[in-house]
DNA sequence: GTATGTATACTAACCAGTGAATATACACAA
DNA sequence: TTGTGTATATTCACTGGTTAGTATACATAC
């Protein structure tokens, strides 16, 4: 049977990745993820060159996962475009409620890092956002809404505003609100709700 | 002539609000914070107990600043409520465009701390945002918004999320984007652009 | 016998908080 | 005016612990 090709380094990304995600990335040491990955730090620095190496690989290793999972919820729903966005928002609210929940790796990481603009590990927090909203851009564009961009952004702030409101007051309601939000802009984009501004 | 009564711990409020704003909690040493006071590390441990309860006074020295800055972006803009609304980010924006600006110190921190929930840090956040918004329900009650909790929060959630897309992207016009977006919200909560949805 | 991978043991720096001593201000008595 | 006690405010020097990263040697595979 052929062994995937690098499980150590696959094995120290996951110890990173739930320790990162719980702790914060300065409150971890290396030691610590080598160890939770049940390797000596020496052998660690031979996979990676830096710990700011682990955490880029850290938050690349979310970026798939999480867009999948907000394309499944999106695709799962039955029911017009702003039902289907608002039920990212109400699948996220179900996640936060669970204890573990720290909100979004991606904003933590950039809030953290918020002094070092060049830095790895905000380029990836900022390709994926940006991959999330090129996404729902597309996907209003297909539905000929007048302003695509616009409307994607917006969804975005709502989405990060309930990350980081939702991580200070630890009330998942607020995401559940943020998706009424979402469907209000999206219907009054749709026209259903009104006419264009002047 | 008589002086004032703490000059020295204002001092040195100031000194940490402007270290820990710009570089962050955990990378700015209680050593930093002394020296750029002019005073020795033991000093500063006479006037607060700990690293926390200085983190502490840093948080509660932006609470109400922030919030009266808020205010008078409302209050000296002509127009209706959404009008008026829209302009604090709008002002925000212009803050946002300056090179030293490094998002809401409240979220940052709360980020940084995400993995101790009882923190004095995070209350003060917490409490911080909870005053915005009853600011704006209360607002929004006055204008007879049908329900002025729900816009107020939904407001809220376009704030934070612009000052954490802002933070991550570099792009203070998604502020204005946020701006637009909560225009509308209150708009449609005014009933001028449709019905109520059933 | 060479490339890949792993471990032990170390360095050099950093950092929150403290012990012990000292300086200053001011109230009050002589 | 001078002396004395006390609370306030400040400093130097230190401890104990943590941490990113490394020098060196050892193992294993092919």
């Amino acid at each position: 049977m052929p062994r995937p090709p690098e499980p150590t380094r696959e094995r120290i990304v996951q110890a990173a990745s739930a320790l990162f995600y719980n702790e914060g990335i300065r409150r971890v040491s290396v030691d610590e993820v080598a160890a939770k990955a049940g390797l000596t730090k020496r052998t660690l620095y031979y996979h990676f060159k830096s710990k700011d190496d682990l955490v880029a690989a850290y938050l690349a290793a979310r970026d798939q996962p999480n867009l999948a999972l907000f394309r499944k919820w999106f695709a799962e729903t039955d029911g017009g475009l702003p039902v289907k966005v608002e039920a990212i928002f109400k699948n996220l609210a179900r996640s936060a409620r669970h204890p573990k929940w720290k909100g979004c790796g991606f904003l933590r990481t950039s809030a953290e890092l918020a002094n070092m603009p060049g830095h790895p590990a905000i380029r990836i927090g900022a390709a994926h956002k940006k991959k999330f909203e090129d996404w729902l851009r597309a996907t209003f564009a297909e539905q000929g809404i007048a302003d695509p961009l616009k409307l994607a952004r917006q969804i975005l702030l709502l989405l990060d505003g309930s990350f980081a409101v939702v991580l200070l007051h630890r009330d998942a309601s607020y995401m559940e609100t943020a998706g009424e939000a979402a469907r209000t802009l999206i219907e009054t984009a749709l026209g259903r709700l009104g006419r264009k501004r002047g």
